[in-house]
DNA sequence: ATTGAATGCTTAAACCTTTAACCTGTTTTT
DNA sequence: AAAAACAGGTTAAAGGTTTAAGCATTCAAT
């Protein structure tokens, strides 16, 4: 069913259709009746290849992901999504797989820069309108998506001034730490993601900012610095609490939910209960924190919000009007849930 | 960059660039390598858009997703990716979000119709060449999805004899039971899906063959049958516990690991440890399952695999070729962990 | 020397829509 | 009554690519 066809059985030409269907041009109401009839009883659905080739408009929106299998990812989508749907476009998505090569989480991401080129390639061939890259690991992206298209990174930084970035603020850290002295903790141990990571150095600011506000004394013992695994949560909470009783960490924060877990696993192995003996701060608001036992204390990022936004720019940006702030850095919030003993 | 553009600069026509550059008709070694290299060094992207209103084919895989915050369903679009990279496809994804909006999660999408049809529209307006339905829900899917072109359900069951269906096969419940059995157990409790879902039905069937086969009587005491949630296992596990410890489940396999850890909990809660006085076996292998203490014996489904045959069919089906097998039903993996003792 | 085939290229139509420009009556304005 | 405006259409071009058909030219075979 085309438009041709269409005109045929309405006997106009098919000008005049197309100027009914989408209520352009000059038609009288009776024969844009008629045709809108004949366009739904044989439910004509219009060919959107021909529309973008004449438009050169697709109202399509390429997302380039690091990694699917990620649950921040869905949820980012999730955001596009919503945007997306309400305002007509279609998301192209291409997943690099990422994770599941680099072993290590904070490699980077530049190793894959043919994978890249080869997905943005299939995008600009595809005329989408705009495309947005969801960077989970934790390098500053530069360089990478060389393309002549709106580009908007999410949830990662980039330093390339003449794209756009929407992500989420790492100054939670501060306020978690603040939240853990006004618990009464004075000890507070960090376990941090990698020194090279870009998130953890933020957060690591906003952890020493509270500290030094509250006029607590920076200690480089209770900053255990390594990756994003489990394990290493875990080693680190053992090496905590290998100190004296007096000198221990009485609250521990981790930079995500893995290691606020792992952190947790250990303390139970040496009798140390969470959190009437031990406070456990996460990061991320992970399903596997919500489910644990005790449940996880941790920050939730906003994540479908920082995938709606990133429609958004894509979508202004592809109409030709003027986006606002070319970053944008979105808050977190703290879940309280039941590994912070507040003490007074 | 066109190819009108590439023709002027070799000074041949469009139609011999198009040859050149598809390998296709008669074109002179000289001419095509000229061709070639002005393409390069103008680094010429082809207009797919075009292309595909000329050959009525896009090289697109429509994905509808029930909800894209699902790890099962990550898993699948990755597979379908792997697929798809390697033969030139592209992915357009439709997230329906059904997932928070249906609190119920065993809830009928058919509600959702309206939502699907127009995704579905999109989906043919930009002229996919297949669709992918990727079902969370429990029921059967039928008469969802309205559309003349391929279709594939994965992960759900469909009775729709015209379409295509790739999913995980139930039969592991069966040796799963097996498996406890002949770790010594012979109360083996049961913690069921909703009654109407297929999944829970044909599980439940694999739980009585085991049993029968091995000359264990069914009782129904040892069946609950709930929700998915975390909570009902708990009650489901605190109810088997109420018996008396002669007559209790030494074992106990919830159809997913959220259940199985809610049952766990509860354990726990009557110091009932795991695996030492019960062994739990889980289903679906998530994340939770794999990070929780103990770590918990699971079933694994073949994810990546389903959406990577599911795309394989698309493509079969679009350039004509016979597929071999309507319906493909690819079988789980038991995962052995830590919640199972294997007592003799 | 004439035919036949092969080579290397060009022309033009087709895919489906949109839209500027044009045409023909009818109504309004001066 | 003539000119201007308007309503309700139509025609044709354009968007980038593919591809059947056609046209010379060369080369081998009769």
């Amino acid at each position: 069913m085309k438009i041709k066809d269409i005109a045929k059985l309405a006997g106009v030409s098919a000008a005049t259709v197309s100027y009914a269907l989408n209520d352009t041009g000059r038609v009288s109401q009776e024969v844009k009746q008629r045709i809108l009839d004949i366009a739904a009883s044989n439910n004509y659905t219009p060919n959107l290849i021909a529309k973008s080739l004449r438009a050169n408009r697709t109202f399509t929106i390429g997302v380039l992901v690091e990694d699917i299998k990620v649950l921040a990812t869905s949820r980012i989508i999730n955001g596009i999504q919503k945007y997306a749907e309400s305002h007509g476009y279609q998301i192209l998505l291409s997943d690099l797989g990422l994770w599941e090569k680099i072993d290590c989480r904070y490699d980077e991401a530049v190793l894959y820069k043919d994978k890249i080129q080869s997905a943005l390639g299939l995008f600009e061939s595809l005329q989408a309108d705009g495309i947005i890259y969801i960077g989970m690991h934790d390098r500053n992206v530069t360089g990478l998506l060389e393309t002549d298209k709106p580009v908007v990174y999410t949830y990662c930084y980039t330093e390339k001034k003449n794209d756009f970035m929407v992500t989420y603020s790492n100054d939670i850290a501060y306020d978690v730490t603040k939240y853990l002295v006004d618990a009464g903790h004075k000890k507070i141990g960090l376990i941090s993601g990698p020194i090279n990571s870009t998130p953890s150095h933020k957060r690591l600011l906003g952890y020493q900012t509270a500290l030094m506000e509250s006029g607590i004394e920076l200690n480089l013992k209770y900053i255990s610095v390594g990756n994003w695994e489990y394990e290493f949560g875990y080693s680190a909470c053992m090496e905590f609490m290998s100190m004296s009783v007096k000198e221990r960490p009485t609250a521990i924060f981790a930079m995500n939910d893995l290691m606020a877990i792992g952190a947790i696993e250990a303390a139970g192995k040496l009798g140390i209960r969470v959190p009437e003996d031990l406070s456990v701060v996460g990061f991320d608001d992970t399903e596997i924190g919500r489910y644990y036992h005790p449940k996880l204390t941790t920050v939730a990022l906003p994540l479908q919000e920082i995938g709606s936004i990133a429609a958004k720019i894509i979508d202004e940006l592809s109409n030709g009007e003027p986006v606002q702030d070319q970053e944008q850095i979105l808050p977190c919030s703290l879940i309280k849930r039941e590994t912070v003993k507040e003490r007074k």
